[in-house]
DNA sequence: GTCTATACGCCGATAGAC
DNA sequence: GTCTATCGGCGTATAGAC
């Protein structure tokens, strides 16, 4: 369970370094078992002193993490709305990504959407109040503006599109659905967007 | 979800108000945050030390908790294959019942659907691999067969299905979506059954 | 920035009287 | 079955030397 790393190498360990071990315990074993001693050992200190050079706590690494992973969304999510003009490939190229994320990064998603962020920092707000997530809802909303999307509460169509593509990426990720993401994503993506688009 | 405990006992604080009192603060709070004592305050002893009569420790609070919902969810989907011959009316019942549920008892749907299990009982198996799912899947299986749904594997589909359920019952239940889940049943149910239906 | 050392609160859990 | 009392331990966090 333990990684050692046998080699005397020196270790200036930086807040990025611990970010990443944390997230990646924390996706695996969830939050309230990785303890700031697994998170010392996956970074290669003696003690967990190095820790507190960078973060006020663990809350303050969830948090971080937190807000890392929304920011980088968020970029992201501008940056397809940037490039495409219909409603439809924006919706499309954010499943792209979600997927993608998914295979090559997935304690990412794992973090995002196995985490229960309320329990961890009950003062964070809802996923739903994010940036990123609004931007998705405001895709949405002009989808429906423009007539590709029926007319409906934008948070229930959300609801729809984002509840077939978030359930299947879980299955993906906790192995119940056996192949990569990438084989499930153009059979999703169709059937999330017909579940609000205009028929 | 409990068996009948359909008195006005006195003081001995019985199983059944363990599981009770847990549940609810389990998904208030989540597990991580509920202790014994806070447990041991909501059932209205001085000590926890009563808790003990019933339950080896805390873990088995969790674990017999959620067995309970699954046996009883499992009668229920037992009821309804029974009383319903055609696939879609199963699955239309089916649905009924969790936002029924969503409404009259927040907290099973809660503990069911947000509270992460393999994270409490790493030993449990995943939710997929339970009695009511397996059910609910084999309900799929059958409205392939049948015709009813498109010719797809029968876990696409219940993830496509499900998906839309539980991520609108989930808005509902975090007060993102602000109405009772009565009034998004419907709705709902149309676009979730049309994602797999035959068209 | 990393170490040694240490503090200490909280929680889960047990023993034994009533 | 509930109480009093208590324990061990883990996990978080700090102080101060190097």
């Amino acid at each position: 369970m333990d990684k050692e790393k046998s080699t005397t190498e020196k270790k200036p360990v930086t807040q990025d370094e611990v970010l990443l071990a944390s997230l990646k315990l924390f996706s695996e074993k969830g939050y309230f078992n990785t303890s700031l001693t697994d998170i010392k050992d996956a970074v290669g200190i003696k003690t967990t002193s190095g820790i507190y050079q960078h973060f006020k706590n663990k809350q303050a690494i969830a948090d971080t993490l937190y807000g890392n992973i929304l920011d980088s969304l968020s970029i992201s999510i501008d940056d397809i709305r940037r490039r495409n003009r219909k409603v439809p490939d924006q919706l499309r190229e954010i499943v792209d990504l979600l997927f993608k994320l998914a295979d090559d990064a997935p304690e990412v998603i794992q973090f995002l959407l196995v985490v229960n962020i309320k329990e961890i920092l009950p003062e964070q707000k809802t996923v739903i109040d994010t940036a990123p997530f609004n931007k998705m809802r405001r895709v949405i909303q002009n989808g429906i503006k423009e007539g590709d999307i029926r007319a409906m509460d934008p948070l229930i169509a959300y609801s729809y599109f984002f509840g077939i593509i978030k359930h299947t990426l879980s299955l993906v990720l906790s192995g119940d659905l056996p192949k990569d993401a990438d084989n499930y994503q153009s059979q999703a993506w169709l059937a999330a967007w017909s579940s609000i688009a205009k028929r």
